[in-house]
This record gives structure tokens, C-alpha cells and sequence, in this order.
DNA sequence: TTCGAGTTGAATGT
DNA sequence: ACATTCAACTCGAA
């Protein structure tokens, strides 16, 4: 056991050394201490079981193991490394502690619940050593419980509204890059330990699970040093940036129309804060557009799906959740493997749904249209099903925004334009006509020409064999009818929002007439059911009585 | 209670 | 490029 101290920076989220303030007050612990009795270790923990329970695909886990390596190196700038430990969390701290004479903890706050549950259990093993423990908030812009404590402790539904709340806060700056992590304090110089140390190295893919053959081309190599590059390169554009508008952004462009900062800003790797200051230093002054549409805006999104998140434990959950409609989806193993695999037969689906698998991004209107079809659209299978596949494909799969927006777009939260539905051939056509992106990706349908190219069953099959892809051989028959499939669901929607506010109806008639029931008890009033509500109940049924 | 608004629909007009 | 119609949702402000 050294007979140093030893302060522990916890890596989690937030692989970055730039604006990371749990790290800086890390560093100024050692910094202002009396040289040579502290030193920093900056931990990453991985947790080899974490595979039996947490499906992540071959993408992703590179692009962990490119950020994790690409830290290791910015911090070996700064004279530190990264001390990579083995094991569940849970169980390596007490070992730590001891091992390495802990005196101070720091990290970055997380709201996921799995996290605070996990963090609350260190926190505690922390105090019963009396070890100190500094948590810092900085993987949003806004802290999201001090946003719902300004809206009276309820979730806001809408964008707008989040955005009057947010608007009335102070947005952070981001904090310097330490200049050195370990000023004459060199855990490496004990022999005894030294020799030990490569068992803290960063894992190499094979220790991940991934075989080489299962990886698709590398297009986004994770790391703060791509994202700080990626950021630079974007900001550059300061016409483009200024003039950004996301619905304007084509989905099925073969190079992305967009920033693909996202799956930096999900693990850190790229301060969202920085992102938004350095935005708002290429906007200043000059005519721009605005959020919701704005790269501003699409900041904001972020900001606004981690409130709702931070406020509800079941957010990625339909049952339990109070934000969310409860629809009776149905289960369809088949349909969700089609979809999943891209093979529904249809083509701009199936294109979207390959480039995601092999890339591990595809663009915000893709996945509108891919979620759409899956859900309410035309599979009606659980948008469940739909995160549990974007959370294994996506590079930027976050749990606040995969959950957030698969409720948005299966209008089961926030959005509720549930007859508002994304035609699978119409959609694409808009900004690529010629179907230069299904050629791409579903390369069967390369000869088809763009007339025919979103609806291939409709080529007679002697055309069919003559295009060198025979629709129910080469490529599969489309397994919904989306012109009349579509139309059902929307009914079915219809019901489920009626059946929901029904529930609701109930639950507050029931609210009342048990406030009745202690009224009476206690004070003697006696107050008569409130009218407006039996209107409303009435009006529910009126409406329920012309349609049936 | 009412009413306008809601990041990004589609089909069919002009 | 923009307007209308389709059918009709909820949230939040007034």
C-alpha cells in the first residue's frame, strides 16, 4: 500500500479532458496540496460482465475503445494516463480505497437511473471511509433538476415551454484544460507498483468482444481529439452554420448533411458546453436562424429530452411511465427482424436501416421515418423494440434522447400529430429522386431505374428480371400494404388517445370523489363534483357515440 | 373554457 | 415555391 494519498478522478460520461470541471478540481486538490504526498489517478471502470445485459454492437464498443485510447494519449500530454480497472463498479471502489489510500473522489453527474443508483452506492462507501466526494454537473448545459424546480417540480411537455425555462438560467462556461495533471507527483516511481501497472491499460478490441470481421467501415472514429476536430471543421462553415435549418437537411444524402457530432457530445468526448459557446461566438452578429430548427436549437433538444428524463425513472419504459400514452402494441417477431435487418421490402426503410447497422449513424429524418414505420406507421410494434435496436446500432445511442425521441415520434410524448404519417416511398423522394442512397445500400436494386426505385413490386416481373432483381427472390416483397395499413393504425391511435384520456378522466373522478369522501369527514363540505370535468366526460362520449 | 401552436406529412392543387 | 385539404391530437396561455 503506498503511503501517498490519492485523489481519483471517476471517468464515466465525459471522456474528455477539456471543460471538465470534476477533473480541474481533481487536479487543484493535488495542485494546491504539499507536493510529493498526492497523487491523481484518472480511472476509467470497465465491467467485463456488462456484456451479458447490455446488447452493444461491434460500432459502438470500437468507437468506446477509440475514446477511452484517445484519452489515455491526452492525458499522457499532460504527464498522467489513464488507469483503466476491471470489474463492476460496485465492487472495485472498496478495493481502491484501500489499495490506493483515496482521499478524494470526483466525477461527473449522470441522471440515468441505473447511474444514480450506482453512484449512491459509492457515495456511501465513500463516506463510511470518510473519503471526500466531489461531484460536478457538466455533461448538460442546464442542470436539469434546477430547470424543473423553476416549473413548480413538473416535467415541461414542449419544446417552447422548456425553452422560457431554460431562457431564464445562466449558461455555464466551460472551464480550461489543465495545464498539468500531476505537478511532481509520480505514482509510476514505486517499483513495487509499476510492474503491476499494464493491468490498467486501455482494452484492446479483442477484450471488448469484437472480431474485426464483424466491424463496418470506420466513418466516425470516437475521441475528444476527432470531436474537438470535427467541432473546429463545422464551425468553420460559418455560413452554413448560420443558416442551418435541420428540416432542410436531407436524410438520404450518401456523405452526412449534418454535423455527426452527436456520438462525441454522447460520450463526452465533446463538451456540449463548448459546442454551444462556440456556436454562439460564429453567430454573434450576424443574421441566423433559430432554434428549434437552429444547430443552437438542436443543442436545445438535448437539453430538453434530459429534463424530461431526469424527472421520470421509467422514461425508457411505456408501462409506468406518466408521460407516456399506453397503446396496445403487438408483438411480431418476424415484422421486427425484417425491420431491424432491413428487409421489409421497402427500400428506402431497408436503406436506412443497413446504413445504420454498418455505419452506426444515419441521419435525424432517417430515423423519423424508420420509427415511424416501426410504430405507429405500419408494424405497430412497441417503440421498445425500435430503442433496444438503436441502442445496440447507434454510435450516439443516449439514453435520454433514444428513449425521448422514440415516444416523440410513436406520438406516445410530446408530439401527439399522430395522423401526420411518413410515407416509406414518398418521403425519400423528395431529396433524392433518383435513389442514388438505396442504390448505395441496397445494392440488388442498383439497376432499377429512380421512377420505379422506392416501389420495386410495382415492375411487372418480366421488367423485374430483366433489372436483375426479382422482387420475393432477390429482394423481399414488401410485408405491409403502407396505403391501407397506415390508414388502420391512425384509427387504432384514435382509440388508444381516447382510451388514455378516458383512464385519465376516471383517475381524476376517482382523485375527487376520495377528496369528497375526507371533505366530508373532517369538515363538512360537502362539494359537488367539478362541472367542467363532467362536461368533458360527456363530450368524450358524445364523440365516441357519432363515430360508432 | 377556449384557442393557437406545434422542428421536419402527403396529396393535390396553383 | 407555396396553399389547401385531409383528420384531429395535446399543451399551455389567456
Amino acid at each position: 500500500m503506498s503511503s501517498k494519498q490519492t485523489v481519483v478522478h471517476w471517468f464515466r460520461k465525459g471522456l474528455r479532458v477539456h471543460d471538465n470541471p470534476a477533473l480541474a478540481s481533481a487536479v487543484q486538490r493535488v495542485t494546491d496540496a504539499p507536493l510529493a504526498n498526492f497523487v491523481l489517478r484518472p480511472i476509467f471502470i470497465l465491467d467485463p460482465e456488462i456484456r451479458k445485459w447490455l446488447k452493444v454492437g461491434p460500432n459502438r464498443w470500437r468507437f468506446l475503445q477509440q475514446s477511452l485510447d484517445d484519452l489515455d494519449q491526452n492525458l499522457r500530454k499532460l504527464n498522467s494516463r489513464l488507469y483503466v480497472v476491471r470489474g463492476d463498479p460496485v465492487e472495485v471502489f472498496p478495493k481502491l480505497f484501500q489499495q490506493w489510500n483515496v482521499c478524494l473522489l470526483t466525477y461527473e453527474y449522470d441522471i440515468e437511473p441505473y447511474a444514480i443508483k450506482r453512484d449512491a452506492i459509492v457515495h456511501k462507501y465513500a463516506n463510511e471511509r470518510e473519503i471526500e466526494v466531489l461531484v460536478e454537473k457538466s455533461h448538460t448545459i442546464y442542470d436539469p433538476n434546477v430547470i424543473l424546480s423553476k416549473n413548480g417540480g413538473k416535467v415541461p411537455l414542449t419544446y417552447q415551454k422548456y425553452g422560457n425555462l431554460a431562457s431564464t438560467c445562466k449558461q455555464p462556461n466551460p472551464v480550461d484544460v489543465p495545464s498539468q495533471l500531476r505537478e511532481g507527483c509520480d505514482p509510476e516511481q514505486d517499483e513495487t507498483e509499476r510492474k503491476d501497472l499494464h493491468c490498467y491499460d486501455v482494452p484492446g478490441l479483442k477484450e471488448l468482444g469484437v472480431e474485426q470481421k464483424e466491424l463496418g467501415e470506420c466513418k466516425f472514429p470516437g475521441g475528444e481529439t476527432e470531436g474537438l476536430r470535427r467541432l473546429q471543421e463545422y464551425m468553420k462553415r460559418k455560413t452554413w452554420v448560420c443558416s442551418f435549418e435541420k428540416p432542410n437537411t436531407s436524410p438520404n444524402s450518401l456523405e452526412p448533411s449534418t454535423t455527426v457530432l452527436s456520438p462525441y457530445v454522447k460520450f463526452g468526448c465533446l463538451s456540449s458546453r463548448l459546442f454551444m459557446n462556440e456556436l454562439n461566438k460564429v453567430l454573434k452578429g450576424q443574421k441566423h436562424s433559430q432554434p428549434p430548427v437552429s444547430l443552437v436549437g438542436q443543442l436545445m433538444w438535448r437539453e430538453f429530452y434530459y429534463c424530461a428524463a431526469a424527472a421520470e425513472p421509467n422514461f425508457d419504459k411505456m408501462v409506468g411511465n406518466k408521460i407516456c400514452l399506453q397503446v396496445p402494441w403487438e408483438t411480431n417477431q418476424a415484422h421486427l427482424e425484417a425491420w431491424s435487418h432491413g428487409r421489409t421490402g421497402y427500400p428506402f426503410i431497408d436503406a436506412i436501416m443497413r446504413q445504420l447497422r454498418q455505419e452506426g449513424w444515419i441521419h435525424h429524418l432517417a430515423r423519423h421515418a424508420v420509427a415511424c414505420f416501426l410504430t405507429r406507421g405500419d408494424l405497430w410494434i412497441s417503440w421498445e423494440e425500435g430503442q433496444r435496436v438503436f441502442e445496440e446500432l447507434l454510435l450516439d445511442a443516449d439514453w435520454a434522447l433514444n428513449a425521448g425521441n422514440w415516444m416523440w415520434l410513436s406520438a406516445s410524448a410530446f408530439f401527439h400529430q399522430y395522423f401526420r404519417v411518413y410515407s416509406p416511398v414518398a418521403f425519400g423522394k423528395k431529396t433524392d429522386p433518383e435513389g442514388q442512397y438505396i442504390k448505395k445500400y441496397v445494392p440488388e436494386l442498383s439497376k432499377y431505374p429512380s421512377g420505379i426505385i422506392y416501389e420495386p413490386w410495382k415492375a411487372s416481373p418480366q421488367v423485374q428480371a430483366k433489372l436483375g432483381c426479382v422482387i420475393g427472390k432477390d429482394y423481399p416483397k414488401r410485408i405491409v400494404i403502407h396505403e391501407e395499413i397506415s390508414k388502420l393504425n391512425i384509427q387504432k391511435m384514435t382509440k388508444a388517445y381516447r382510451d388514455n384520456r378516458n383512464a385519465k378522466d376516471e383517475a381524476i373522478a376517482d382523485d375527487q370523489d376520495a377528496n369528497q369522501f375526507t371533505n366530508k369527514r373532517k369538515t363538512s363540505i360537502t362539494p359537488s363534483k367539478s362541472p367542467s370535468k363532467k362536461v368533458k366526460r360527456e363530450n368524450t362520449m358524445d364523440r365516441y357515440l357519432k363515430r360508432e
